[in-house]
DNA sequence: AGCACGATGCTCT
DNA sequence: GAGCATCGTGCTT
């Protein structure tokens, strides 16, 4: 199983967000393997960008979508909620793909155990949304800066089959608030159901 | 099935 | 001090 290469995050921001769905999102922890297709993406790319987190510039929170391609860049919300972001393009230019679902593949049970009192929900339910996945997959600040290319990365993507344009859906970014136009609206997020891959 | 709300703490102007 | 790239619960239709 090919790991994507540094290369492959070193490209336009939207073209990574696109060809990430599909791939195999692979979790090393605790002497096991986890592992979910994407099945949700969507893109934050610059500092023109108001949406994106680089939009004050360099900060400490920021600093890593300003680093080079093919880290995680995780960081903490609403007082108890972990995202998982891919940082992409060429360093000093800040963007990232955050990683927005996933359908798990291998390690169900351990998946299951990490989302504590939601573990019963049906498969395509148990990690659809970002910081479902995190927690699914024992991802919080220990992973920012992981570099996913490294040799013996805990967290890096698979190869696996790429998705058919037609099963790809455009949509606007969720969860923006006072973002102004056009960021606000802009088609951003990728998204492809959950039942291609069964 | 859908909406409103509270939880809870970090980040930045 | 305001605002979150969210989630689960509990209430209404």
């Amino acid at each position: 199983m090919a790991r994507l290469p540094r290369q492959f995050f070193a490209r336009p921001t939207l073209a990574v967000a696109r060809d990430l769905l599909g791939q195999r999102l692979v979790r090393l922890v605790a002497g096991q393997r986890l592992a979910g297709l994407i099945t949700e993406t969507e893109a934050y790319i610059g500092q023109t960008d108001l949406a994106c987190h680089a939009r004050f510039g360099r900060t400490p929170r920021s600093a890593v979508m300003f680093g080079p391609p093919g880290r995680a860049y995780v960081y903490f919300t609403y007082g108890m909620h972990w995202m998982l972001n891919v940082v992409t393009e060429a360093e000093d230019y800040p963007a990232a793909v955050l990683i927005r679902g996933v359908l798990v593949t291998e390690g169900e049970a351990a998946a299951r155990a990490r989302r504590g009192a939601q573990g019963h929900a049906p498969l395509a339910r148990l990690t659809d949304g970002p910081a479902k996945l995190a927690q699914a997959f024992g991802i919080d600040k220990a992973l920012n800066g992981h570099d996913l290319c490294a040799r013996g990365a805990e967290l890096f993507v698979e190869r696996a089959p790429a998705v058919p344009e037609a099963a790809v859906h455009l949509g606007p970014r969720i969860g923006l608030n006072h973002v102004p136009e056009p960021w606000y609206s802009l088609p951003w997020n990728f998204k492809t159901p959950p039942h291609l891959f069964t």
